[in-house]
DNA sequence: GAGTCTATCGTTAGTAT
DNA sequence: CATACTAACGATAGACT
């Protein structure tokens, strides 16, 4: 055997990088779930492969969608602070971001306003269709939309 | 030393937990990171816990936030079909689940819709912020958003 | 290919600083 | 409280079925 320091480089010999994904799939998990046990926290994992249609989502898939709500639910300014004072962030292309806005932008508008509308209601958890105290959205629905798209185009 | 077997429960005591908390978290990234290295994939962790007020992200807020929208785009007849097959989910209980939607439904509807379309639209990536055309939804939104609780009252 | 098996590597609990 | 250390455990690469 005597098996070497492993390289953490991309694994091109297909069987290879598929036994390897497999097994290192389920390690991952196990320790989200060792974690999430050992200190009771909330955490959740999505992977997407290319072996199967769908995400892995875990350590299940409501709770994955009620972990995702609680981070969408921060408020877009903290969010959109921290994307941008974050490395990983500023290696992205700028540019690559604003063609896919342009691209985007060049589909049937009514369709795509369907879609995304239909998805995110459905998406949504059950635990999240409380509102009390928010009344009056509306403001602060177009005020908002807004600030991403406008922080892009400078 | 002579560390025994790690009994995977809960740790009460703090300063251990927080440790511990510290230790895997980072073990948990570093994993990610070398399977989406070995193997390409596209993968997302978010972790919220007591420490911080922020959760931790990761590979990157920016990879997170496209896996979660590739996530969501999945069309949503799929995401339920796989809800309600996953192992993982029929040990949810679904009597909890109908209680806490109960509960939610006597909350005023109008509200309801008003605080879902927002975060929904503010949690979108940028690709989704156009709204051209986003005339009248009134009929979609009234008649998607009950899918899923009329499944769970029967 | 998908399971097993095991030597070896990598992670981490407990301890020390 | 954080950081460093290191023995022991757990994950897994490669071999084999």
């Amino acid at each position: 055997m005597t098996r070497g320091k492993v390289s953490l480089a991309y694994i091109a010999k297909d069987s290879a990088r598929k036994a390897t994904f497999t097994k290192r799939k389920g390690g991952l998990i196990k320790k989200t779930q060792e974690l999430i046990s050992l200190c009771e926290i909330e955490a959740c994992g999505i992977l997407f492969n290319p072996y199967d249609l769908e995400p892995e989502v875990w350590p299940s898939q409501l709770k994955a969608q009620q972990v995702i709500q609680k981070f969408r639910n921060l408020s877009q300014p903290e969010q959109s602070r921290r994307m941008m004072n974050q490395e990983s962030f500023t290696k992205e292309s700028v540019e690559k971001i604003k063609e896919k806005v342009t691209k985007k932008q060049k589909v049937n508008q009514q369709n795509q306003m369907t879609q995304v509308m239909y998805q995110c209601l459905y998406g949504k958890g059950f635990e999240h269709l409380s509102t009390d105290g928010l009344n009056d959205m509306s403001g602060l629905i177009s005020q908002k939309l807004w600030e991403i798209p406008r922080r892009l185009e400078s």
